[in-house]
DNA sequence: TAGCCTCGAGTTCA
DNA sequence: CTCGAGGCTA
C-alpha cells in the first residue's frame, strides 16, 4: 500500500472507529462486535506505526474513550483511569519487553546515585533480565473505580474517557461483592470490574448482545432498583499506591475484596505458561486475555506513559473470533449436482488461531444479502466456531473501485448453460443455479469424491487429491475403473511411493465387498444421502429381494414403479421420481454392470432387530465421544432400534454429549431435551 | 396450505 | 455449520 492509499485508509478507519467507539462507550448499544472493532484499531494503529506522520492529535489511538453521558454526577478520578495497550500474540509481546527494557536499563543508569537505599532495579551488569511481572485476567466487564474513606464506600465511579467518570456509588452499592465496609479503616482507592455472570446472562441472552452490554447497561440504570436486580458481581484488580502488584492483591484480600484472577511471573516465559494454562470455557464469567504488568509500581510509574496507556502493562489477547479482511475475489465452484455456489477468495487472515483465506457465500442470495461487492472489506468470522462465514460488509470502507458481481450465465468448467432450479412449491423458482451438463467435468470430479467419501465407500488414502492424480493422468474414467487399478498403475505417477500405492489397492480391495446403504450413497443419486439410502435398503430387504452384486439392483428397480417407491416413509414425489430415473438410465445402468464386472459385491443386509431396547427413541449426537466414533455410536443406536436424526427438536429423545459440544447442546437445553453425557449414554447401550 | 421437522449438499482447515 | 428444499401433519 503506498502513502497515498494508506492515508484514505488511516482517514476512514478514524471515523469509523470514532462512529463505533460513541456508540460502544457512550450509547451502550454497538452495532460492531469487540474483536471486529479490535482488529480495525490494530489496522490503524499498525498503519500509523508504519507511517507516524499520518497521526492526527483526534484518531482513536490517541484517546482513552468517548464523552461521559450527561446523567450522572461527574467525578475527576484522582490518578487518571488508563486503558491497555494491547497484543494479539506472543512475539508481540516479546517486543513490548524489548521496549521496557531497554528504557529500565536508560533510566538505571539515571538513577545511580540516587537509588542510594540499594534498591537496583536490575544487576546494573546490564544482565538482560526483564523486571518481575504481575498477570491477570483480562475481565470482559466494566472498569470502576470505588473510594473508601476510613473503611467506608463512599464513591464509586465509573472510566469514563479515563480523566472524568460518572458517579454511580448508589448503584454500585446494590453489588453484592462490593464491600461496603473494609475489614480495616483505611482511606484508599481500589479499582476493578464490574461483570455478570454467564449464568445470570442466559436469563438476558435475548435482550443483550454479550454479558459486558448488559453489565454496562446495568451500571448506567438511574434506578438501582433495576440494578439490583440485575445480580452483578466485582473483581478488583488494582490497590491504588500499592509498592507492588503481587503486595497490593494480598492486602485486597484482607480488606475483604475478591480478586481478579492473577499470578506473580518471574518472566513471560510464565506469563506464556500462565496464559496457555487457561480455559476460557470453564469460567462462570468472560474475559477477553490477560493483562501483564510490571510488578513494581515505583517502576512503573517511572516508565510512565504512551499516549493512552501506560508502557508498564500491556494486555495479550485472545485470538478474536471474527476478522476483517478484503476479498479479492468470488470463485465459482461446481458440485457433483452441478450446483454452482460462488467462494469467497480472501485476503489470508487469522481467525481464533487458524488462517482463513476462503468462505463459501451459498448463493445468489445470500450476495445480494450481504450486498457484496468484490474487493471490499467484510467481516468474517467461524460458523460455530469452525466453517469460515462472511458476516458483514464494511461499506464505509469503500473507495469506489469495487465491482459488483453476477453469477455466471454458464457453467465455468464446461461452458455449457446454466439453470435455476424451478421449485414447485408456490411456484417461486429456487435460487441455486445448476450447470445441467451430466457429462461435466467438475461434476465427474466431484461425483468421484462422493463415492469414496466418509458415508459412501470410504477408501483409506484416497481422498480428492489422490482422485486428481489418477483422473489427471487417465487411469479412472468413472469411479468402476477405481476397482481395476494395479499397483504398477499407480508408481509411475511418481505420487505414489511403492509402499503406499500397495497400501490403496490393499484399501481398495478391503472396500470391494460393501453394504447396501453405503453402496446406495455412493451411487449419488439426487435426493439420496444417508438416511434415505437407508431406508430404501431396508425395504429392499423387506421385499426379501437378494442383493449381492451391483446389477441385482436392475433387476429390483426394474419391478419398482415410483408409486411403489413413495410408500416408503420420507419418500415422496420429488425423491421418488429421481430415484426412478436414475435406474432408468443407460449410462448408470452401464455404470452399475461394470461394477458388477470389476467384482463389487453387496453385503446382505441384516433384518432391523425386532423390539430393540432403543425401539422409537430418536438420538443426536454432538461433540467428540472418547470410547467409539460417531458413527460407532449411530450404528449402535441403530442397531438397537433407535432412530439418530442430525438436528435437535422437540421431538428428540435424547441428545448425546461429547467432547467439546456444538451448537445442538444449548437447543437442547433450550427445548428441554434430556441430555447424556458419554458415561450414561455407554450405560443405556450396554446392558 | 402453513408450518414444522428433517435431510441433502456444499464448505474450511490442521 | 448453514441454507434450501422435500415430506409429513394438523
Amino acid at each position: 500500500m503506498d502513502k497515498k492509499e494508506a492515508k484514505q485508509r488511516t482517514e476512514k478507519l478514524k471515523e469509523l472507529i470514532t462512529r463505533h467507539s460513541y456508540r460502544y462507550h457512550v450509547l451502550d448499544s454497538p452495532e460492531i462486535s469487540d474483536a471486529t472493532w479490535d482488529s480495525l484499531k490494530k489496522e490503524l494503529a499498525d498503519l500509523e506505526k508504519q507511517y507516524p506522520e499520518l497521526i492526527t492529535p483526534d484518531s482513536p489511538t490517541r484517546r482513552v474513550g468517548g464523552e461521559p453521558l450527561g446523567k450522572f454526577e461527574k467525578v475527576e478520578h484522582s490518578r487518571p483511569m488508563l486503558s491497555l495497550s494491547d497484543a494479539f500474540s506472543f512475539s508481540e509481546i516479546e517486543d513490548w519487553e524489548k521496549r521496557i527494557r531497554k528504557l529500565i536499563s536508560q533510566l538505571s543508569s539515571l538513577s545511580k546515585i540516587r537509588d542510594k537505599s540499594g534498591q537496583a532495579l536490575q544487576p546494573s551488569s546490564g544482565q538482560a533480565k526483564g523486571p518481575d511481572y504481575f498477570a491477570q485476567y483480562k475481565m470482559d466487564g466494566l472498569a470502576v473505580s470505588l473510594v473508601y474513606e476510613k473503611g467506608i464506600f463512599v464513591r464509586g465511579a465509573t472510566r469514563g474517557n479515563g480523566r472524568v467518570g460518572e458517579n454511580i456509588t448508589q448503584n454500585l452499592r446494590t453489588v453484592e461483592s462490593v464491600p461496603l465496609r473494609l475489614q480495616k479503616p483505611v482511606t484508599s482507592e481500589v479499582r476493578g470490574e464490574v461483570f455478570i455472570t454467564k449464568k445470570i446472562f442466559k436469563k438476558f441472552a435475548k435482550e443483550y448482545a454479550n454479558p459486558r452490554n448488559l453489565a454496562a447497561g446495568s451500571v448506567r440504570q438511574l434506578d438501582p432498583k433495576i440494578t439490583a436486580s440485575r445480580n452483578l458481581s466485582f473483581m478488583a484488580w488494582q490497590l491504588v499506591g500499592a509498592g507492588k502488584k503481587d503486595e497490593g492483591y494480598k492486602t485486597l484480600i484482607e480488606l475483604g475484596f475478591k480478586p481478579v484472577p492473577g499470578k506473580k511471573c518471574k518472566d513471560l516465559a510464565e506469563v506464556k505458561k500462565y496464559f496457555e494454562s487457561i480455559n476460557r470455557e470453564k469460567l462462570d464469567y468472560e474475559i477477553d486475555g490477560v493483562v501483564i504488568s510490571v510488578n513494581d509500581n515505583k517502576l512503573a510509574d517511572e516508565l510512565g506513559v504512551t499516549g493512552k496507556s501506560p508502557r508498564s502493562a500491556t494486555a495479550w489477547k485472545f485470538p478474536g473470533r471474527e476478522a476483517v479482511t478484503v476479498m479479492e475475489d468470488i470463485k465459482i465452484q461446481v458440485g457433483r449436482t452441478g450446483v454452482l455456489t460462488p467462494v469467497a477468495i480472501l485476503k489470508p487472515v487469522n481467525i481464533a488461531g487458524v488462517t482463513v483465506s476462503r468462505a463459501t457465500l451459498h448463493n445468489e442470495d445470500e450476495i445480494s444479502r450481504l450486498g457484496l461487492k468484490i474487493g471490499d472489506t467484510v467481516v468474517v468470522g467461524r460458523a460455530g466456531d469452525v466453517i469460515p462465514d462472511v458476516k458483514k460488509v464494511l461499506t464505509e470502507l469503500r473507495t469506489g473501485k469495487e465491482k459488483s458481481f453476477k453469477m455466471p450465465q454458464e457453467c465455468p468448467v464446461c461452458g455449457e448453460g446454466v439453470k435455476k432450479d424451478p421449485s414447485t412449491k408456490l411456484g417461486v423458482s429456487g435460487v441455486m443455479l445448476r450447470c445441467l451438463n451430466k457429462e461435466c467435468p467438475s461434476r465427474k470430479r466431484r461425483s468421484l469424491y462422493y463415492f469414496v467419501s466418509k458415508s459412501a465407500f470410504d477408501i483409506d488414502g484416497l481422498g480428492p487429491k489422490a482422485i486428481d492424480a489418477l483422473l489427471d493422468n487417465s487411469l479412472i474414467q468413472d469411479a468402476s475403473d477405481i476397482f481395476e487399478l494395479e499397483e504398477g498403475d499407480l508408481v509411475p505417477l511418481g505420487r505414489f511411493a511403492e509402499k503406499s500405492a500397495q497400501n490403496l489397492v490393499k484399501a481398495i480391495n478391503d472396500r470391494r465387498k460393501i453394504s447396501l446403504p453405503r453402496f446406495i450413497v455412493a451411487l449419488g443419486i439426487a435426493h439420496v444421502g444417508d438416511q434415505t439410502a437407508s431406508l430404501l435398503s431396508q425395504a429392499i430387504s423387506n421385499f426379501q429381494f437378494p442383493i449381492s452384486k451391483p446389477d441385482d439392483l436392475l433387476k429390483f428397480f426394474d419391478k419398482t414403479t415410483e408409486d411403489d417407491l413413495q410408500k416408503i416413509n420420507d419418500v415422496g414425489p420429488k425423491v421418488a421420481g429421481s430415484i426412478y430415473d436414475w435406474f432408468k438410465e443407460e449410462r448408470n445402468r452401464n455404470f452399475l454392470k461394470k461394477m458388477a464386472n470389476a467384482g463389487v459385491q453387496i453385503e446382505s443386509v441384516q433384518r432391523q432387530t425386532q423390539g430393540g431396547k432403543l425401539t422409537g427413541q430418536k438420538f443426536v449426537l454432538t461433540g467428540t465421544l472418547s470410547s467409539m466414533t460417531r458413527d460407532e455410536a449411530k450404528e449402535k443406536i441403530r442397531g438397537l432400534g433407535g432412530q439418530v436424526s442430525s438436528t435437535v427438536s422437540k421431538d428428540t429423545d435424547f441428545l448425546v454429549a461429547g467432547e467439546n459440544p456444538g451448537s445442538k447442546l444449548r437447543k437442547a437445553e433450550k427445548l428441554n431435551v434430556p441430555v447424556l453425557s458419554e458415561s450414561k449414554f455407554l450405560k443405556i447401550i450396554r446392558n
